[in-house]
DNA sequence: GTATGTATCTTGGTCTGACCAAGGTAAGAT
DNA sequence: ATCTTACCTTGGTCAGACCAAGATACATAC
């Protein structure tokens, strides 16, 4: 078997102690021969095997399971998982607790997601996916007054297209700049309310984009999201400049 | 001080060791009170001051490790860090590598950054990029016959693309992209080459892409990309029809 | 006074061996 | 055949120890 020289192999190379075991483990995992559902070798053995101590291996245990590779359940043992999206929502709140200079560079990536998934809604969606759009576009009409619900609403219809693009690494990836992306907006949300033809924006292009979709007309969707994402990023901008003073006068 | 006071309802609060000390750091890092920069007291010390032993505080220490958040650097200590993209990386990789009837959808990932990319690339791009773009091109013309070096050259020209749009997520989520990508497309790449058109389809549309974002044309950048990937997808489809058989023999 | 070199201290990296609690399991009782 | 129970396995954790090398302070040389 080529476990024995893998193991060999890892027992010489030179890195620390940690980084051997994780090398060795992320390499298994991605060679397939761990698959998910897989349960490893009890710690102790497997520590052994790997000529390490039980500490090290449980660093690189947990450096795993912090990826969602890996679940240690106690008492049971370390079973391999198919890490799912909620990692990278952690990884995004720490990333981006701070600094909010990325923001409009996060956004370039969720414009990008955007329009690819509209692409391929407009290819794939089901008439369950149309029934979804419609309602998240009614829900966006219901709450055209109000600034919270309504940031809520037109997250969820866009999140609708990319569940309709049927792709589900563009969901993972959309799911994951969402969390950050609200977070930023939610603060400039009120101020988006100030412009009035804000609300014809926020209606007409979403019901353009539903209709483009239910159309099947990829080009035309990917043209009118994309027309969405900038006069979005207009009001945005207009709302920057205008500062904060112009707001509250009202 | 609060930090007293945290240390102790971190005693009394139940979780499990390594949970409770995750917790707590991750609670000091989004909330500030640990900065980028910042260098965290001695192993040791800290360990006693959470009231867990020193594995099980390294244990935290490597989770963060693998997010990004901090840098544990031998004889010097653990520093607080700003997290960089570059984490994704590892995510990603064992997020997809894992099935590979995931690669299509992958694809479609790259095709979403790529042709937001070469949009922003398109207004972006320096003199600087220009000139890696062209040199890029060159050597996918210098390698049009050798199956390798032209998969590396033609990945590279790729990127130069990614990175002449000067947006870092894209950079990343692309890299991140690449490497399964590559993996997947290593075992195919000797296929390609029996079709003969290829060669002018690499170097032609290659070279129009090169052109648009010269030509400063956004919109004409992205459909030229569109295409290209839309034919390169073509010839993978050909190449799987005529040589399944033999893919899966070698 | 400055520069250099060395002894020492600090700090992460790791190991060993041990104890606990509880899930699993198989032997034993009903 | 079913239920009980004792045992074994397995993760969770701790304590104390050793090592190597960066950091530093101090003594020495210039």
């Amino acid at each position: 078997m080529t476990a024995d020289l893998e193991i060999t192999r890892l027992r010489e190379s030179g890195g620390k102690g940690f980084e051997k075991v994780f090398a060795f483990l992320r390499e298994r995992l991605l060679a397939g021969s761990l698959r998910p559902g897989d349960r490893l070798i009890p710690e102790r053995d497997l520590a052994a095997q790997l000529g390490v101590s039980r500490p090290i291996l449980r660093e690189a245990l947990r450096a795993l399971t912090v990826l969602g590779v890996v679940e240690i359940r106690d008492r049971v043992g370390t079973i391999v998982r198919r890490p799912d999206l909620s990692v990278l929502n952690d990884f995004f709140t720490f990333a981006f607790a701070q600094q909010s200079d990325v923001i409009d560079d996060v956004m370039q990536a969720r414009i990008a997601i955007e329009c690819q998934a509209v692409r391929l809604a407009a290819e794939r969606a089901t008439v369950s996916d149309f029934e979804k759009l419609q309602l998240a576009l009614s829900r966006i009409v219901e709450t055209i007054d109000d600034a919270d619900s309504g940031g809520v609403a037109d997250f969820e219809f866009h999140r609708a297209v990319v569940m309709a693009g049927k792709s589900e690494t563009l969901m993972v990836l959309h799911d994951s700049m969402s969390g950050i992306l609200m977070r930023s907006h939610q603060g400039r949300r009120e101020l988006l309310q100030v412009f009035d033809t804000m609300k014809t924006y926020l209606i007409e292009d979403h019901r353009r984009i539903f209709d483009a979709i239910v159309g099947r007309d990829p080009e035309h969707a990917e043209r009118v999201m994309r027309e969405h994402f900038a006069i979005g990023d207009d009001f945005r901008r207009r709302a920057a400049i205008g500062g904060s003073r112009s707001v509250s006068a009202g």
